[in-house]
DNA sequence: TCCTACAATGTACACGCGTACATTATGACA
DNA sequence: TGTCATAATGTACGCGTGTACATTGTAGGA
């Protein structure tokens, strides 16, 4: 039942024009005598014309689409994370604004993805990376790209090669802020749970953690660092180690939520009154964090900010003429205080 | 610094064969001798060429990309919301194993969206429509896609036009069973607490309520149903009404956690003691749900599967001879009991 | 050897658009 | 009226595929 689209050239002759001129009248492009333009308008109006997307895209050799690569991990529910739910909200954001479409891409973690391809097929003409890492296949695919000038950003994973183009946030800072917190309420065995430590928001969050404790002269312990992998369970589990570390212990950093509230949930579980037995601190001020019993203290990030910034940016570059400069923006971070922190 | 791709005349010409070969080796179709297929893979890798997708859909006449149409709601981060996350995690679990693109959209709700013009300029092969409602204008757009006979399916929410498929979830027994729980516990001046009459999924929510109530004996009292709009916050608002009635109130059906969590947090702010002072059931069984203090008893609904199963069912119906034939999956609900139905 | 069937490959073109370039209309100005 | 700049439009082609159809190669049977 699907009708046949009238043609570009029907729409030209029923207005008594050349199939260029209605290009121009679609496209709004070029001189136009007004009559004309209405007289093709009502054209393509009376035969249902609309233009191909993708025969414009392939004249074009433009796909329209900004691409948003995501890692893919089983069983989790990415988009129901508050991480990559508030950083996809931000793009989605900004991207509407722009009338540019958002490819979803998904790419296995840890393994080489070929993004310079994304480009040399033009599905995208531009993309976002989210959840990137250190690792050295993702590195190598991540510099390529920025070898070959393709328009792209990395969100929220620093690159020490200055040609990759991010928006991160100052997570150094916010651990600091969380470390300092509990060391101003006189905590001083204050142990760290980090998620993997293969992204760099990992390594900045023990960073500031550590600046914390040193200039509080009392230099993290190593043995009172422990390490998820951002996901509440990994919380749950680290619950057994800290339990057994429990009197070398005056409090605990968390790197996110989730693994707050997995800890919390674990050492409840092992007997612990929560959060009398052990202040705690989270990450990310999710929406949890305030529903939580006790309500964590956390730090607040810009999820959503970082994102739509991000993808501003690389719909700015996209105009301009020569592609757009690498740039590194760090967004702020603020500490948020709620019960779990207080004896 | 982007150099050029090599095209596939150059690849033909390095292995010594017709550009059709080489597109039939690279598509995989029709019968190739192997050394041929070797030759012409060897060459394609030397050269680093890759198909152009764009040039290869408008060739084929289709874009390769799945559309998710979503409501934009200024100032509401979309994808954070339970709800939406987690089918759209779903319809990205599908869409990933397919190989085809996920093309995200949005539309402003209420006003009319051209779908059929989503395919008429093939941006999309086939669309999923998500938080769609009963509002004339956006019935008629969703209808005419049926007409014309395109691929699409509508989420959760139903229409009686048996052209329209869905993928639902039983919401008039699940709220039936959150109700009948309330009434086992001895209660029997029930309220409830909808989300706006412009879904369906609300409405089932509302007649399973009502359900339960007649089949009880103490049929719904109009005065004690409120709406909101499934935002926190208006669960918030809707606090004070309740807490005016109070006195005839013996327990609350929430049609989602949030509001029920915005309830229950509103009511604290007015004084009131909860769980005790009004025994509340929630739906969803968010993350929140379990989280929150006191823990929620809720409703589980099977979102993810919903949308996994909703793009499966587009991806077949893309590949079959004739399209998809219209259907309806309706999925069912589950009762979790939590403390906040507790007294 | 010739014929036939089918495997393997080549030839040629359509897909629908954007746009460079060519051409014609228009109006201002001398 | 003639000239010229510019507006307005037309002509023609390329973009890179997929694929229908034509052609050639090959093997087996009569």
């Amino acid at each position: 039942m699907r009708q046949a689209m009238a043609t570009r050239k029907e729409v030209a002759e029923l207005a008594g024009v050349s199939e260029a001129t209605v290009s121009r009248v679609l496209n709004g492009v070029g001189p136009i005598k007004e009559s004309t333009r209405a007289r093709v308008r009502e054209a393509a109006e009376k035969l249902g014309y609309q233009l191909n997307a993708v025969a414009a895209s392939f004249a074009r050799g433009k796909s329209g689409n900004i691409g948003v690569v995501l890692p893919h991990v089983p069983k989790v529910h990415l988009f129901s994370t508050f991480y990559f739910s508030e950083i996809l909200s931000g793009i989605g954001e900004a991207v509407r604004e722009s009338g540019q479409g958002l490819l979803l891409l998904y790419r296995d973690p840890g393994e080489a993805y070929d993004y310079a391809s994304l480009f040399a097929t033009q599905r995208v003409d531009a993309c976002l990376v989210l959840g990137a890492s250190y690792q050295p296949r993702e590195m190598e695919s991540i510099v390529r790209m920025a070898e070959l000038g393709l328009p792209f950003c990395v969100v929220d994973q620093r690159y020490d090669d200055p040609r990759i183009p991010s928006v991160c946030a100052d997570h150094v800072t916010g651990s600091y802020l969380a470390t300092k917190h509990l060391l101003d309420a006189g905590r001083r065995r204050i142990g760290f749970l980090n998620g993997s430590a293969r992204y760099s928001n990992s390594a900045d969050r023990a960073q500031g953690y550590r600046k914390a404790m040193e200039e509080a002269g009392a230099p993290a312990d190593p043995d009172l660092i422990y390490e998820g992998n951002y996901s509440r369970t990994s919380g749950f589990e680290a619950a057994s180690a800290v339990r057994r570390d429990l009197e070398r212990l005056d409090a605990l950093v968390c790197a996110n939520d989730r693994m707050a509230i997995g800890l919390i949930q674990g050492l409840r579980e092992q007997g612990c009154r929560m959060p009398e037995a052990l202040p705690v601190v989270g990450y990310d001020d999710s929406d949890a964090a305030s529903l939580f019993d006790p309500p964590l203290t956390t730090v607040e990030v810009p999820f959503y900010e970082m994102g739509k910034l991000a993808a501003e940016r690389l719909l700015e570059g996209r105009k301009s003429e020569e592609g757009l400069r690498p740039f590194r923006e760090t967004l702020s971070t603020r500490l948020i205080v709620r019960k779990s922190s207080l004896i």
